[in-house]
RNA sequence: GGGCCUGUAGCUCAGUCAGGUAGAGCGUCGGACUUUUAAUCCGAUGGUCGCGGGUUCGAACCCCGUCAGGCCCGCCA
């Protein structure tokens, strides 16, 4: 069984109504390591769904956290917003800058810059969640009531984190963060509390009251969490490992939801993604890679698999490289497979059938649309990079692949697909095994293996390509025709053209790659090769 | 100090929850095909399941120990 069905039929064993959450603080540019969250409850939610549960699937917009520090994007002038609300700050502009303009005039925030680019790639990766704006629903009065609760037991809740966590919290520690003087939620500390106010004095000098039904302050984060688990009503939600940990959120969260006399949602802790040979990815190391990137370089789908087909306590390590060439022609040998007639054989060793049942699952996940049915383009991904490469225009890679009978029309996502693919080649994140080059010097290591007859050949087909008309066709007819002038086969011919000009014992078809270059430069690196073949 | 995760073929991993002949893909090698789309098809290769004990008729799987790597216990997905 796929994960998503084991935890979806977890679910259904405590009851048939399910709202899967997830949630992520908007504090810089999203990364791929986000998409594991929001993917993972989406799959979650999917599963459930499928399972004939009545399922929900929330995302909330932690808008509510303070800056903690001015990061490396940001300019000088954050300085006065450390500790103040994302969701009640100017986002940054191109220069880092507070963007006060846009943030008096459209109420435009810290929290909305760097979400909104996220929820345009989550459309496209067909992610379709409930939005809950965290600081919109303290002040709309949604936290009031779990608030009250907290702030009248704020000493069973401290027992509960200190014993749990083992950090000794401060003697004037309070289950409610209250704005201070400068709406900051540091640097200030409560006075005492008299519902619905918090007293506080800040280190401003300043003092004043916070009202917790109307989201002047916040809960601190681990009473904030149990909190939405009980207004929102949630039963599963995924969650990194960071949160995890014995002693950490989840673990003192789960007794306070109790506290504040709810249950706590099942929970599923996923691993990191990391970007291949540089670790975690960190917005601040700048080794990151957004999902608008990523979407860039391979379709939604792909990417869907990615996550799909590990299991969430499996470390990721995202490969922009080989890796996605790999992934993405195992999207399309899971497209053209048929399933239900494997799992028809009724021989099938139990291993066996969790193997096909997985990959199916994976496949059923990585969908964009919940039942759609994945399409096979039967065009691979590395056949692709080579036509994207050797053809300019994109009329002569269909008329390639019709010729070749690899596929029937051009269908859009065919078009999407070379779009796409078109990006990656151009990006830095192309492989360079990949690359399709012609030589510039000879290689030499290559040229010394050559016997007679191919040093032969090689005279033959220079000559040949000298007087040719260049085109892809003529080209294609003269390599064959160097070894057969002199009784060889094709083939030893091709070998010495591979050697001369790429410097590799095989290569992808040649003549249509010749025919995009200028017969001079080809020419000159022959004659280079057959000069220092006889020296 | 406490805790979590990972360790299985050259690589990426499945299989561990419900013990029953060690699996897949990629790679590599070989063959077929030949005016070769690094294509395709067929075949082969490859593992003391980190290590040591225990339980069992039987252990990759359960238990105990141990080593290695990663991570968490302020914040981070």
């Amino acid at each position: 069984m796929h994960w998503t069905d084991v935890t979806a039929q977890s679910l259904s064993h405590k009851g048939k109504k399910h709202i899967v959450s997830t949630g992520i603080t908007p504090s810089g540019e999203f990364h791929i390591g986000h998409l594991r969250e929001i993917l993972t409850g989406d799959m979650i939610a999917r599963a459930a769904q499928d399972a004939g549960l009545d399922v929900e699937f929330v995302f909330i917009i932690d808008s509510a956290d303070p800056l903690r520090k001015v990061y490396d994007f940001l300019g000088p002038e954050y300085e006065q917003f450390v500790g103040n609300q994302l969701g009640a700050i100017p986002a940054p502009d191109e220069d880092g800058n507070p963007d006060w303009e846009r943030f008096e005039k459209e109420g435009w925030t810290y929290a909305n810059h760097f979400l909104e680019p996220f929820l345009k790639a989550l459309n496209e990766i067909g992610v379709k969640p409930r939005l809950i704006d965290n600081l919109e629903s303290y002040r709309s009065g949604r936290f009031a009531e779990l608030s009250k609760i907290a702030c009248d037991r704020a000493e069973d809740i401290r027992e509960c984190i200190e014993r749990i966590s083992s950090r000794e919290l401060p003697d004037n520690w309070f289950p409610w963060s209250p704005l201070n003087s400068k709406k900051g939620l540091d640097k200030v500390k409560v006075t005492g509390y008299d519902y619905p106010l918090v007293h506080w004095k800040d280190e401003y000098g300043e003092t004043g009251s916070s009202d917790i039904s109307k989201g002047e302050g916040k809960l601190p984060w681990r009473i904030d969490w149990p909190a939405k688990w009980g207004w929102i009503g949630v039963t599963c939600e995924a969650f990194g490992k960071d949160h995890g940990a014995a002693g950490g959120s989840y673990s003192t969260g789960r007794e306070i939801a109790h506290l504040l006399g709810h249950e706590p949602p099942q929970p599923l802790v996923y691993e990191w993604i990391s970007l291949k040979g540089q670790g975690a990815m960190s917005s601040s190391a700048g080794n990151t890679i957004g999902p608008i990137e990523a979407l860039e370089l391979v379709p939604p789908e792909i990417l869907r698999l990615l996550i799909a087909k590990s299991k969430p306590n499996k470390a990721i390590e995202f490969d922009t490289g080989m890796g996605l060439v790999t992934l993405a022609d195992e999207y399309e040998r899971l497209a053209a497979r048929d399933f239900d007639k494997e799992l028809a054989n009724d021989e099938l060793s139990r291993r066996q059938r969790v193997q096909i049942e997985d990959a199916a699952g994976a496949l059923r996940m990585a969908s964009t649309v919940a039942g759609g049915k994945a399409q096979a383009t039967a065009v691979t991904f590395r056949h692709l990079a080579l036509l994207a490469q050797t053809k300019k225009n994109d009329e002569d890679v269909w008329s390639s692949l019709q010729s070749s009978g690899a596929i029937d029309a051009v269908t859009p996502e065919l078009q999407d697909r070379l779009s796409r693919m078109r990006h990656w080649i151009h990006s830095r994140h192309f492989p360079a095994e990949m690359r399709i080059t012609i030589l510039e010097q000879p290689n030499m290591e290559m040229l010394k293996m050559f016997d007679d007859d191919e040093k032969k050949i090689l005279a033959n087909m220079t000559a040949a390509m000298e007087a040719c008309v260049w085109d892809a066709q003529s080209i294609g007819a003269c390599i064959p025709q160097a070894a057969r002038d002199l009784d060889l086969s094709p083939r030893s011919a091709f070998k010495v053209a591979y050697a001369a000009l790429m410097g590799a014992e095989k290569g992808p078809r040649l003549a249509p790659i010749l025919a995009e270059m200028e017969q001079q430069e080809i020419l000159s690196i022959l004659r280079a090769c057959m000069t220092s073949i006889t020296e």
